[in-house]
DNA sequence: TGAACAATGTACGAAATGGTACGTTCAGTC
DNA sequence: GACTGAACGTACCATTTCGTACATTGTTCA
């Protein structure tokens, strides 16, 4: 009763109290993500996670049930993240060309920089998306991703500087397929071909290459005319 | 001195004889493979490879020294079994073109039909890349596979069909991850947008846009003129 | 204040798992 | 035909690893 300022207010006195359920949580979840995203669903340990959490490995199993859980809250809260960043991007201001540009640079340099995300994708890649089947939170957050580059499509269109015919889902595909495997495949590429596709100079050139190949694909021809 | 047809032709004679190394260390090799791109380095049981093999463990460790030697042997097997298929390509009697774009398919669907390659080239992205550092074998049958479609891009510059100042190996790494990703990324992308990928109408689609894509971007732009 | 429930720590159990000790059989050689 | 080393089977060990039982502390509300 004579605590400072707490009445009724659990949410907001965060800080006087001893237990911390939220933040000893969020604290569990984001070790996580860095062990599964790190070694994957079979290679992380649970006491390893529960060590490196101010939180014992009993409170893993008090909020997520079990490691697969757990691992499955990782992915969904990955998904989340990603959306969120993307949502902050402003495209209706801007020419289809400038728009499409934008989009695709934004996409390859937030891969690049969420390495973590990548690889919790491709190792649920691994397991066939077996997890990310039984979300249907991932499955809803990500309905509306197709559209914002289905706009920028039509307009281009529209304004004839795109090509006709092409499919939004396919040219989404695309752009994911490059941006990813920049990421994906960085070290085997690297090794094989005894290239630091990681050092900022070829980064800025896969980029600029990346943004060319989708651009010259969407592009009408620019054929004089036909016979 | 009495057996059939055997006089020091070890390697000749596999029928009679009742120990036969060099099949049980394939058969090992096969089943070790499925089981890692399966399920990965650390989510393989060993035990469970034994007992998919004819062979006992205790072969595994007499063959293979520990379960990261044998993960070795099986990406080595895996690239190398690549490597021969990649070498059945003749493009030198096309035209520059047609020799890209016959490239480019081949890759799309060597890739489709070997599932098992890419899933252990993502696994071991996953491990950074660690055990490919190790293996010389693996970076020098790398060695030769730019040299290809470096001949194919020169041929098309020199001819006028293809802009000059590309780098063979960027382009070498678009078409990669286009056929990459194509197999790596099925599951997740066919359930957050809810498109059957694995499809042959689908795959067919893909496999026409990635080759277009690619020509778009190596063939000498339309431009008619400049001012 | 004290009952009720949420949050947390400690210690432990049971199964799985990589790896090995030890013994046996096979195949070529003197 | 005895000897030797390669090839192979069985049983086992030590450790790891997921998960839980149980006790304890914090928090809220009547």
């Amino acid at each position: 009763m004579t605590v400072p300022s707490t009445k009724a207010s659990p949410p907001a006195a965060r800080r006087r109290r001893k237990n911390d359920p939220e933040s000893v949580r969020a604290d569990i979840l984001a070790v996580a993500t860095r062990e599964f995203s790190e070694k994957g669903l079979s290679g992380a340990r649970i006491d390893e996670i529960a060590e490196k959490t101010r939180a014992s490995k009993r409170m893993i199993y008090y909020y997520f049930n079990d490691k697969e859980t757990l691992y499955l809250h990782t992915l969904e809260a990955a998904y989340q993240k990603v959306r969120l960043q993307e949502a902050e991007l402003d495209l209706d201001h801007l020419t289809p060309l400038e728009a499409l540009s934008r989009l695709v640079r934004f996409t390859f340099c937030h891969h690049a920089t969420n390495p973590d995300f990548i690889r919790l994708v491709m190792i649920e890649n691994i397991h066939h998306g077996r997890f990310l089947a039984q979300s249907e939170l991932i499955q809803s957050l990500n309905a509306g991703v197709i559209d914002v580059l289905t706009n920028v499509y039509i307009r281009g269109v529209e304004e004839g500087c795109f090509r006709e015919g092409l499919d939004p889902r396919e040219l989404h595909w695309l752009i994911s397929a490059l941006s990813f495997f920049n990421v994906s495949n960085q070290h085997t590429f690297s090794l094989i071909f005894d290239w630091h596709q990681a050092a900022p100079e070829n980064q800025q050139k896969l980029e600029d290459h990346v943004t060319d190949m989708v651009l010259r694909y969407v592009r009408v021809d620019e054929e004089p005319s036909k016979s």
